[in-house]
DNA sequence: TGTATTTTATTTGTCGACAAGAAAAATACA
DNA sequence: TGTATTTTTCTTGTCGACAAATAAAATACA
């Protein structure tokens, strides 16, 4: 567990210490500094946060029932694992729920919901342009929470985010492990799917979202299936 | 809160209280033993199941990340609401994860899968004949859980099991507030799930589901236009 | 030297206590 | 008598401690 003390905690409200843990704790996993499979030891983070032990374990409980971590009794609790062996079973709902909350997002957004959709597109156009991967991978599940939010179902919202988390972590090990790419394509089709999105026009909209979303499943298809060829010249 | 003192503990091993806790709790919210709205009081809990606060509070932190109960700091936990005013977003969610859960066990179920389905479908059977609502609401729940199992798509299955909860709080009202009615036509539709399932045809599996869950939404929106004419000879 | 057993150290689950914050009750005032 | 303020009670958030379970280290044995 890296020692990060760049974390400077604020003086606390009571009742603000549980959040704060999870918080801090749920970043560090989608953003792999905390990596799958990395122990989880409480009386550390007590130390490391300056509580005791309780807050710690709710913030626990509540980064289990979110999948980030497995828990067992007795044990040592650890980041969850990206299951790989079962990454179709995610591409599977994440294409779906792309089309869904695009299209439901065409149908039920109201006025204001406009501005911050555009925000993020906004900031994830400034990380491609910056080439930051971090920023990129955040604004990117940022912009379309909140197109899943202008689509006002929070059961697809809910697991919308959870999926968008998940690609978080998946695309961060991506981003770690080979050449960087910012594609302004991707800028492009967010754009267009705004365009579709104001223009209340759904089956654009879910065209869209199904398109970009098989984008990115293809880009972290490519994880698994790109042989490291060694080019030497012989 | 009601005094529910049939619920005799069992020597507990160190580390099963939480969710020995978490079980119970839910399942009383789920039959609305603890109904929408009703507060949740730390110390006694702890006082009726015989612990202490801390893992009482830690099955309180589980169930809050399911939605069940609704906490704010240095408040009161209490028991989620049912929101009335968005069923329409429950029913849209409900619908669409029916078909993909049915068509996902069309596709990709085992052998072992079947004697589950096949089971739950019994018990539910058997719940109608016998007229007994709750294990009716529940043996559904069960019966449709399995199905998504068996579709092995576990985000899927996650969100359908958290509809199903739902559902099961809305139908547990329905059938309290109103004359119960056990009809044969679900154990029909069921039987004819079923077999699409086992034929592998996904495409009536779909069209079933959608069919089923239409039903079912039919069915609860009558709770909210029924008028209660008196019947009154004048 | 490899393996089994025992001992030690560490981590987790729960306990009961303290104190902050909120709610309820009591008191004061117009 | 209604309202504002103060006091009391209750509930929640966190604390540090104890002990059970697990993991790691040390010892014994073939």
């Amino acid at each position: 567990m890296t020692d990060t003390d760049n974390n400077s905690l604020p003086e606390r409200k009571r009742g603000s210490g549980v959040k704060m843990v999870y918080d801090i704790l749920r970043d560090e996993i989608l953003d792999l500094v905390l990596p799958p499979g990395s122990p989880i030891d409480e009386v550390q983070l007590a130390e490391r946060f300056k509580l005791s032990r309780t807050p710690i374990r709710e913030a626990l409980v509540r980064l289990a029932g979110e999948g980030l971590i497995d828990t067992l009794p007795n044990r040592s609790t650890m980041v969850s694992n990206i299951d790989f062996l079962n990454l179709h079973t995610f591409f599977e709902a994440l294409v779906l729920m792309y089309r869904v909350t695009t299209r439901l997002a065409a149908q039920n957004h109201r006025p204001e919901d406009l501005p911050s959709i555009r925000g993020f597109h906004e900031d994830y156009a400034a990380a491609v342009q910056a080439r930051d991967a971090l920023a990129m991978i955040a604004t990117n599940a940022a912009f379309h929470a909140a197109i899943a939010e202008a689509g006002r179902n929070p059961y697809f919202t809910g697991l919308f985010r959870r999926l968008l988390d998940e690609g978080r972590r998946i695309l961060r090990l991506y981003y770690q492990s080979y050449e960087e790419q910012f594609p302004q394509r991707f800028v492009d089709e967010h754009a267009e799917i705004i365009a579709a999105i104001e223009a209340r026009d759904v089956e654009a909209a879910d065209r869209l979202g199904k398109a970009h979303a098989e984008q990115i499943v293809e880009q972290v298809q490519k994880l698994f299936t790109r042989n490291n060829k060694l080019d030497i010249d012989l």
